[in-house]
DNA sequence: CGCCTATTTGATCTGATTCAAACAATGTGG
DNA sequence: CCACATTGTTTGAATCAGATCAAATAGGCG
């Protein structure tokens, strides 16, 4: 069952990354699937299931991660409403990480075979997927620049830019702050960081004017300075929109 | 195993992870494009380019990379005859990285509206192509939880048994034997790495008789236990084939 | 042989981890 | 509304994996 609302994450999204027609979005918002709500810090899929649906995320905030012999995680990416993090199990059988929600989320499961037909009658729905995708790779690459080769405020500083701009193509940033709903905790685990470090850097960034925040509101005071500190270049996400 | 040589790289590839057609497999060796002879250490695409053609490598080493500000390099990916580095720029106009030869190449440059062509025509094709780009992806990920949270000569053995793998799957290496045409830098670069650190852990693995090296010669002594140090699991590379 | 590029070794330094404990928020149930 | 538990943030001190600097070998190869 769905409900119907002006324009669904799904659509929100994909309008943030690429053109769609109206037929094309009104096809993507009558997607069938089940909603459930799930709560923080929970498994949505684990790592070598074989899933036969892929998940929308509707509300909330989730994250792919793998974990280490040595219990140690490692979060690849983070996911926001509109996206689907598990569209790959739609090509691919075995997944080969594990996706969980960092907050209380609302997902809609969506049967590959629905997700397949909607590609097969609009062909430029599998590109923007596509697309989607690619733009997917292109954050790992930001990402595992960072992890390799700079120093943890820079990896910090750049998550933050990230973070902003794909909330703010969604609506879901003011001009220049947002709702931060990670832990220092699990932001070390996204840059290979430990928490006591990420912590001292954040109180880098902030002592340097960069940032600020108060509970989780994660205020930027300087886009211009935090971007250079992050080395953050947005030709990478491929967002349609300018940015400020 | 089996003895066609005289299918081309790409098809040879594709085979590994993609149960093609004999019509496909034709259509695929007959693409377009032309040759070119690339010397080592070269780009063949820089990060920002827009190509209209994508590159099929023939023979040759070629690694996926980007450059710190701070001058440091971080390589992504390394790629083999039958891998097609560049096919993203086929959806994404601007390319977010460079492409740069490790050894002398011989690339197949195919025009991207040829490329497109053949996905039209045979849907099949698409869909192999976009299976190996979310094996790429599998790829990255391993890499990404590598660096961020393995110990050096875990992670060296990792990206010694999927090199190994991987090129095991395209007939370029022995039973446990192969031809590792990467300097200790290069490794440095791909694992987050300084080079003298990859060569006092290199000496490690060899004191553990995990490995052993003549040249560019390497030599798998204990596959068992370079898999257990590196924590590799083949999953994530979804060949077809079984795994010695 | 001599040049250039890789590998190796040694010594030193440092960014980041680890361990440990205090402190702040937030939430829970009585 | 308070005592208490829980989870997250902050601080301090000791330690370590890995970086950096510097210089000595060892291979290739024209």
């Amino acid at each position: 069952m769905h409900g119907h609302r002006a324009e669904t994450p799904l659509v929100g999204k994909l309008d943030s990354i690429f053109a769609l027609s109206g037929e094309e979005r009104s096809a993507l918002s009558r997607l069938p699937g089940s909603i459930r709500e799930i709560a923080a810090d929970h498994d949505v899929v684990r790592e070598r299931d074989a899933p036969t649906e892929c998940c929308l995320i509707l509300e909330g905030f989730v994250c792919r991660y793998k974990v280490t012999d040595a219990g140690k995680r490692q979060i690849f990416s983070f996911h926001t409403p509109g996206d689907i993090p598990d569209l790959q199990s739609l090509h691919l059988e075995v997944i080969d990480h594990s996706v969980g929600t960092i907050t209380p989320s609302k997902l809609l499961f969506i049967p590959h075979e629905a997700v397949r037909e909607l590609c097969r009658r609009f062909p430029r729905i599998a590109d923007a997927f596509w697309r989607d995708t690619l733009i997917d790779g292109a954050v790992f690459r930001q990402w595992l620049l960072g992890v390799g080769r700079k120093e943890a405020h820079s990896r910090i500083a750049h998550l933050l830019c990230e973070l902003f701009l794909r909330l703010r193509a969604i609506g879901l940033a003011e001009e220049s702050a947002f709702e931060l709903p990670l832990t220092q905790a699990e932001i070390g685990d996204a840059l290979g960081l430990s928490t006591v470090h990420v912590n001292r850097s954040l109180q880098r960034l902030r002592a340097l004017g960069l940032i600020a925040s108060s509970g989780r509101r994660l205020m930027i005071r300087d886009w211009r300075g935090l971007s250079e500190v992050g080395e953050f270049d947005p030709t990478y996400l491929h967002l349609i929109k300018a940015v400020a």
